[in-house]
DNA sequence: AGGAATTCTCAGCGGATTCACAGGAATCCC
DNA sequence: GGGATTCCTGTGAATCCGCTGAGAATTCCT
């Protein structure tokens, strides 16, 4: 909770937040984590947990994003779809779908550009997918280039192609995922805690020992040999910044910068 | 300095300016799913149920195409298409026929540079060739060149000619369909969800295995012994871009330009 | 109809990925 | 220094994912 402080970015930040996204799932615990990601993305957000009540809040409140639960209570989650388009024809819809139905129904789901995420997923992988939605549909004010720059290392989201120097590196999902979580919030310490709750889904049950693993992993590939850029900050968490040596904090998302940082002021655990 | 490239939409959409596409048919889910596949594309959409409003529609609207089912509840697509002819003599027509259609009936329709589709068709191809239609109908601003090119790869969407380095390669259809999606999307990861439901007819039931088999089916002929352009990006999808040791990112849409590839100064891989 | 080309299912292989565990290294605190 | 805490990383097992061969089903061509 905490101040949802505006922080001063390297850079100011163009804001293109201001976006509204309306999320409907049944699942309260499921929604409120949304919410409060999303909200914490610098987005306002709307929880809906019917089909009805959806459809009445789209036509209302005009949200700028929808993320769709496949399977409510009420309504099925292709009516829902019909009634939003009629309401709002040009929203990008995000589904959400079970892990074992998407063969399913997903079929045309993403062909006119909408996308999807099966459950359960990480909050990192949603917010980007999302993100690549509100960036398509033009709600963002600036859209924001694809490519994370620190320093000299480089993470293309929709190429998911990392370099670092010139030289390419390749990751595997996890490894892509937790270095883009990094790369963000560059300068800023992330709490073991806060990474496995972004990066890994949450449903994951295992150790945070993980996330030491993969710092490691990361390292090995990142940082081999040369200036390191993932610093430890023993008690409190991880932190990547450009190598020493580098010009100073040319940390920024090449076009504008993601406010996303937002990670203002944030409680450790 | 260069990042700060104006950046595209996800499909290689051209922009080619906001054309007016009226779609006429009375399944609500494929017309819906038309009109979403139609907007991405960048074109304006309205969508009709039956040929009385849809004629009404065409007189106030004045579309630049019309995607038009032939089988519709209230008058017979002829009769739809007499009226269409009369309040608009330019206009191009998409029909949407069933497989089984009398061949004969359609081609006498589409004698007049119009063009038809069968049900159920996949995303790609309609979009296809509802551009073809509208480049040769001149409603587009810019008249795009019909050849695609990645690298030393080239596609042209008119002769269906692929080649590689020069030399032919002969692709059957689905082959080619899934390498034109590639190539409209250089350097972009696509899931094979999305393949799938842009490659693959909107009613496919199949699994999501058959992407694999036709990918890997496309690196027999076209990566074949030489540098690859087709990669995987394990747990995310594939992406194809110019191999490593050509000319930067010489992947453009001959007349318009795609995405993140272009520019000078780009880095290689 | 007969044969060829194409599309697609199925199943198995093999390597990549994820993760638990545990011992060792670094750091902190008294 | 000594012990406690925290972090790093090698090893190995289970699993997942993508690739491909074989062949059935379908369509296309003549």
């Amino acid at each position: 909770m905490s101040a949802h402080s505006e922080h001063m970015n390297e850079t100011a930040a163009p804001r293109d937040h201001a976006c509204r996204v309306l999320v409907v799932d049944d699942e309260d615990a499921l929604s409120d984590l949304l919410s409060m990601a999303l909200r914490y993305e610098g987005w306002e957000t709307r929880a809906e947990g019917d089909g009805t009540s959806a459809l009445r809040t789209a036509r209302e409140w005009r949200p700028d994003a929808v993320v769709l639960d496949v399977m409510l209570p009420d309504m099925d989650g292709l009516a829902v779809l019909g009634g939003l388009r009629r309401a709002l024809p040009e929203v990008p819809v995000l589904f959400l779908t079970a892990r074992d139905a998407v063969e399913d129904r997903i079929a045309g789901l993403t062909a006119g550009g909408d996308d999807y995420v099966t459950k359960p997923f990480s909050i990192e992988e949603l917010v980007a997918r999302l993100r690549g939605l509100l960036r398509r549909s033009g709600a963002l004010s600036v859209r924001p280039e694809s490519v994370l720059v620190v320093g000299d290392l480089t993470l293309d989201e929709e190429s998911h192609e990392v370099a670092r120097g010139g030289s390419e590196i390749e990751l595997t999902a996890t490894e892509f995922e937790l270095l883009r979580y990094l790369m963000r919030n560059p300068r800023r310490v992330l709490s073991k805690a806060q990474i496995l709750d972004r990066v890994w889904s949450y449903d994951f049950g295992g150790r945070a020992n993980v996330v030491e693993l993969y710092v490691s992993y990361l390292r090995r590939k990142i940082d081999a040999g040369r200036q390191p850029m993932i610093h430890t900050r023993r008690g409190a968490g991880y932190l990547i910044k450009a190598a020493s040596g580098e010009h100073a904090g040319i940390t920024a998302r090449a076009g504008s910068l993601s406010p996303s940082g937002g990670l203002a002021g944030e409680d450790e655990r």
